[in-house]
DNA sequence: ATTTACTATACTATATCCGTCTACTTAGTA
DNA sequence: TACTAAGTAGACGGATATAGTATAGTAAAT
């Protein structure tokens, strides 16, 4: 698996339609200022998720973005499969994304990569945002804290 | 950590230079077809490999490449990060190749990250090549079996 | 008419791969 | 010994594809 910059700015566009759409629509100019993601990149990137369906938008004045799904039903290892391919560390032990190899009966590599998957896997599908908007509530008051001290 | 065309050459020449190189000077033509590698590509990344001290050469009919370190003194891990850049799944965790972003403390993925960095380096910084070998001539033993049946 | 999402396109950097030429080393030959 | 030929690594430029990013304009809702 790697993150690239796409992935990082749906997981965090997630996290904060997740956030925030319980008060109403969300426009792409506020998600990108506050998660400092380049506002034409977002624009393709939420017609990305909402191709998937996991964002619904609305058009014209006071339209914007919000989430199709509940946070709870989203994982992060989904929207990681959806803009960067696979979770794994190499395509050719990915089940999303599988991409045949030679000789993988013998190739002694692929014990590793598929222990390696298999972690992976353990971690980005057990994790849902409604996980990810309690981390970030936490993370905030414990910075609040630090800052008053 | 994603393993590209590049890592994934890398790491079969140094498994390919840890059987073959006990016998003499490995010529490169020999390892692309052995490995079936572009011949070209792989010439940049013996290069690679000859900088960072891993292998050496000799020019001339009868010439080659061959180890410049035991297979037991070279892991998995230190060859990914030679051609990958680093083993973690995003730059900002990682330790040989840091990218600093912006609020580290608030950033809710973080943890989740530096978790599945920890897990892949626990793998690929313990297995050596002198274990991949090995593993190897195991699953080489275990096909013949197959193929005996 | 204004505000917003949406679409299409273009640019840039990197990864991958190929072709050609150069430098070095050895073996053979006169 | 001197020279030649052949085999090998090494260096350079470039072709192609893809990912990532940015630009310009279009469509829809109010």
């Amino acid at each position: 698996m790697r993150i690239s910059f796409k992935g990082d700015y749906a997981l965090k566009t997630i996290l904060d339609l997740s956030v925030n759409s319980k008060k109403g629509l969300v426009r792409i100019g506020e998600i990108a200022k506050r998660q400092d993601v380049p506002l034409k990149y977002l624009e393709q990137i939420l017609l990305l998720l909402k191709g998937a369906g996991y964002v619904s938008s609305k058009r014209g004045p006071a339209g914007g973005y919000y989430l199709a799904k509940k946070p709870s039903e989203i994982t992060v290892g989904e929207i990681i499969r959806l803009t960067e391919g696979y979770t794994s560390p190499i395509s050719c032990v990915s089940k999303s994304c599988y991409v045949k190899c030679n000789d993988e009966l013998r190739c002694p590599f692929r014990p590793l990569w598929t222990d390696i998957r298999d972690m992976i896997n353990d971690v980005v599908d057990k994790v849902t945002f409604a996980d990810m908007c309690e981390r970030k509530e936490k993370l905030e008051k414990k910075n609040i804290v630090n800052y008053e001290i």
